[in-house]
RNA sequence: GCGGAAUUAGUCUAGCUCGGUAUGACGUCAGCUUCCCAAGUUGAAGGUCGUGGGUUCAAAUCCCGCAUUCCGCACCA
């Protein structure tokens, strides 16, 4: 199924919708998780606190949203996370100062020049509009990050643009009082904020979105030195370098150089067994290896992950190694030591970041798992159950005869350990329906024979297929079936 | 941010050319019916037609600004 087919199953089923939309005001780029959006995501965050963050041993923290002025100033983002930006005083269009000037006039002008130099160079070099031939304005900076204002002296703050800052500034102290040895993993789920110039199809760019980071801190000379190689040394990663991406094995990874050591090579191997318990296909994934220019301002090497989606590839996933550019510059800039103990040597440690954007892949595992099955008529998310936002549907096949009341015992019973739905209303076959729409791989429904024995039908959402158990085993069944891998 | 197109109920949509406060479908809710896959039947709720202004006796309809969405371009750690 395509974008459109799951924007309007996220707006009829309360999976996600634009913000403030009763009000004409309402900016671009900012949407809400329904129930079942929410529902999905906190099932998906499980799986990778599971996959990735207790697998690894890793430790789990939540930082604060805002964050003062040096700490971006260290980060780089005040000075980097800004492009120069020229615009046309008489079609209005926007160009980035740098790179027009270098494509002209072969002049290379840093991006963190500062803005007279931009301007002299346009004078000097007599660059016009590459569009109208029209003069331009002056040279502004535009940067990314929403600036705040604190207390009544509105002192300069910022809305972060990535989680993973407060888990290098805060790492001094978790190594500590965590009593950390190299590798040392810290994790953070939660909103990043970016002033994006055109924000696009709901959820794959957003100015308020949720990212789960993971920062590795290593020994860099140590880096192959990984015992937990060898349980993902047979998984398949697949790999682009420049032309199509190609399966191999980690192990072939790292023989190849391709990938540039195990312990980057063991982290890109859980991250795919992990997406692939998300239940998005894997085959149409790959990581992308960047080149010099793509790369961050902070990277080393980079591979991202992506997902074939109907709108093209989508990055999902950065990983970035980020040498020690991060701990160094917070060590200069707040004069804090950031460097620790390891096999009785003293090292800054470098760093290797998985940086998850969740909203696009929530949005991957929807389109992904949502099909338009022809032949009965219905169309079905077919979701890993332990992801669904209902796990089962509880269903009277009809409401008279005390079913109706033996149904809600039933609902009772189970509601507080499953996400359950009681329905009642309607013919039963358009309850089943609903049910697959929202991905609910179980319904149970009440009949005449439950009055009876005790039992109930169990119909399995993909294969529409009914058993009839007993009740008493109810738990036990849902419990396994549910369960995570 | 630039250019183009669009915006009518939860979703899709008719009406706009040629001005007279809105059509249909699906969905939702309640009842009847119904012992298993969107059935039937009787009712009901839900829209100041994105928003602000203008023209007019009268605007969903004509004109202008803005916002949002989509498509291109640019941008995108």
């Amino acid at each position: 199924m395509n974008y459109e087919d799951v924007m309007k199953l996220a707006l009829e089923r309360g999976f996600y919708f634009p913000s403030c939309e009763v009000y004409s005001d309402a900016q671009a780029g900012f949407w809400e998780y329904g129930p079942s959006g929410v529902s999905l995501k906190n099932k998906f965050l499980e799986l990778w606190r599971r996959e990735l963050i207790r697998r690894d041993g890793m430790f789990e923290i939540d930082g604060s949203q805002i964050m003062s002025k040096s700490v971006f100033e260290a980060s780089g983002h005040l000075g980097s996370f800004a492009d120069p930006i020229i615009k046309c005083k008489k079609c209005k269009s926007t160009f980035r100062a740098d790179r027009t000037i270098s494509e002209i006039s072969n002049m290379e002008i840093p991006e963190s020049a500062d803005l007279i130099e931009f301007d002299k160079a346009i004078l000097q070099s007599n660059i016009k509009c590459p569009k109208c031939k029209g003069d331009f304005e002056n040279t502004k900076k535009f940067n990314m990050m929403f600036r705040v204002g604190i207390g009544p002296e509105e002192e300069e703050a910022y809305l972060r643009p990535e989680t993973c800052q407060s888990i290098f500034v805060d790492f001094p102290r978790l190594f500590k009082i965590m009593r950390g040895k190299l590798p040392f993993g810290i994790a953070q789920v939660g909103k990043s904020f970016r002033n994006e110039i055109s924000p696009r199809q709901s959820l794959l760019r957003l100015r308020e979105f949720y990212q789960a980071e993971i920062e590795v801190f290593c020994n860099p000379s140590r880096l192959n030195d990984v015992e937990k190689f060898s349980e993902i040394q047979n998984t398949i990663i697949r790999i682009q370098t420049d032309s199509e991406p190609f399966a191999m094995t980690c192990k072939e990874a790292i023989e190849s150089e391709i990938v540039p050591n195990k312990f980057v090579a063991y982290y890109l191997g859980i991250l795919t067994e992990f997406y692939e318990k998300t239940g998005i296909d894997i085959t149409k994934s790959r990581f992308r290896k960047l080149g010099e220019k793509e790369k961050a301002f902070y990277a080393e090497a980079a591979f991202d992950f992506e997902v074939e989606t109907t709108i093209g590839w989508l990055e999902l996933v950065a990983c970035n190694y980020r040498s020690d550019y991060d701990l160094s510059s917070h060590a200069e800039k707040s004069k804090e030591k950031f460097e620790v103990m390891d096999n009785d040597k003293k090292v800054l440690p470098h760093v290797f970041e998985i940086s998850m954007g969740i909203d696009r892949s929530l949005y991957t595992i929807l389109e992904h798992s949502l099909n338009d099955d022809k032949e009965h008529e219905r169309i079905v998310l077919s979701i890993k159950p332990y992801l669904s936002p209902i796990h089962v549907g509880v269903l009277s096949l009809i409401k008279k005869d005390g079913l109706k009341e033996k149904t809600d015992e039933i609902y009772l019973q189970i509601k507080r350990k499953f996400d359950a739905f009681l329905d009642h209303s309607g013919a039963i076959g358009r309850r089943y329906r609903r049910l697959d729409e929202i991905g609910a791989p179980f319904a149970i429904t009440i009949d005449h024979e439950t009055l009876k024995d005790d039992t109930v039908t169990i119909r399995k959402r993909d294969s529409m297929e009914q058993n009839r158990i007993k009740i008493s085993e109810l738990d036990s069944i849902l419990t396994e079936s549910l369960a995570y891998p």
